[in-house]
DNA sequence: AATAAAATGTTGCTTTTGCAACAATATTTT
DNA sequence: AAAATATTGTTGCAAAAGCAACATTTTATT
């Protein structure tokens, strides 16, 4: 899969055009500032223009879950969130924002028609990408132990990453997170992975065996 | 949420013009029938006219989870998938699905427009429900214990049917699928559940007296 | 370069969960 | 309506995972 942008094969002037057309704003946040704080309820419509931000839900017992890393060229709003809520779209390095409402997306003026047309594909391809790893995830997850749950996601990492030296895009307990298990469990599951000789590994360096 | 299909504000005779327009054609299933094979692989865009049909993915250990249920208006498509695949379609009834080529939707013609670009935005509509409820069972699967994943899935079934006395929609087995647990272990946390006043309950019909 | 703060690595103990093997009900199919 | 099949309900026991509390190493910050 090919990590494309939203603006992908449009023209920077009809993108210009598009986005003058939108009255679309840029919007500057600092690391660790608020972007959005009701995802859900959100009639905006954002594509992150540089920089990293994080959709991430606070669980009442104080802990944090990262639903989703966005980078340069990703897009979010609405279709982001669920019904209940608690999800908030925070900063992760210096980030610009272009913003515009969503109805701007949809009901296609006279102009721009072929620009208009190919962000649409791409806005489509986008969330279609989004479904495709939050499948993933699901995949990961519904498997039983944390173990099961480690190899498939070694898999899918290796496949993107095209090697069998992989390494882990983020830390070691954000991987915790993300497979919702206990890490120091997980910690021991790796020793075990690496002492039966599935795995060779040394912090997020990973070496698969088989 | 309301639940709408995909050629919901489109004129009945639009619908057939655009679906002569895309070469769309209708195939029968029956019951239990293989509709797609290869998910992630397709070319075509696929709606169910009527019936029901199951995302569903064969585990190597036997076992079969049920990705995702379809219905009447639903779509499915290779944003369906993920990268390794093992996800099969298969009619859960009866089954009538329009198929055509997904360029067909994104290349729009002079003709129909209106009509055209009402589709696409119920298929964007479409995929972001799509998304939510993907997020949804993911916010369940990551709660740590049974009981936790139980009670989250009773408060979004709560929310969803409007009312305090829910009906699980599927067997209780699916829902141990759903929630990727152990059936007996999920059953025995249901007594817990009971004993401890939480719920009131009588196989898949649940009184949350919370 | 020193200090502070994160992240990684490890372990003993307790709780939760899975597994297996049933019995009892419901629901379909013939 | 009888038989066959699927679903629900239950339990003891073994395995896996969570929790808590540290030591160690790495990475950031001053």
């Amino acid at each position: 899969m090919y990590d494309f942008m939203v603006f992908d094969g449009i023209e920077e002037t009809d993108v210009k055009k598009l986005l003058t057309e939108f009255n679309a704003l840029t919007l500057h946040y600092k690391k660790e500032a608020t972007i959005l704080s009701n995802v859900s309820n959100t009639s905006s419509f954002f594509i992150i223009q540089s920089g990293k931000a994080n959709i991430i839900r606070y669980n009442f017992n104080g802990t944090k879950t990262i639903m989703e890393r966005m980078d340069k060229g990703d897009i979010f709003g609405s279709f982001s969130g669920t019904i209940d809520d608690d999800l908030y779209v925070i900063a992760d390095t210096d980030t610009d924002v272009i913003v515009f409402e969503y109805n701007k997306l949809i009901q296609r003026s006279g102009k721009n028609i072929d620009a208009h047309n190919k962000l649409i594909d791409n806005v489509l391809n986008k969330i279609a990408d989004k479904l495709t790893s939050y499948n993933e995830r699901i995949e990961v997850l519904t498997e039983k132990t944390i173990r099961d749950k480690l190899l498939k996601f070694f898999g899918y990492l290796s496949k993107k990453q095209i090697t069998k030296a992989i390494v882990i895009p983020y830390t070691l307990s954000d991987l915790a997170d993300y497979l919702a298990v206990d890490r120091s469990a997980m910690m021991r599951e790796i020793k075990n992975l690496n002492d039966d000789g599935l795995i060779e590994s040394k912090g997020r360096y990973i070496n698969l065996k088989y």
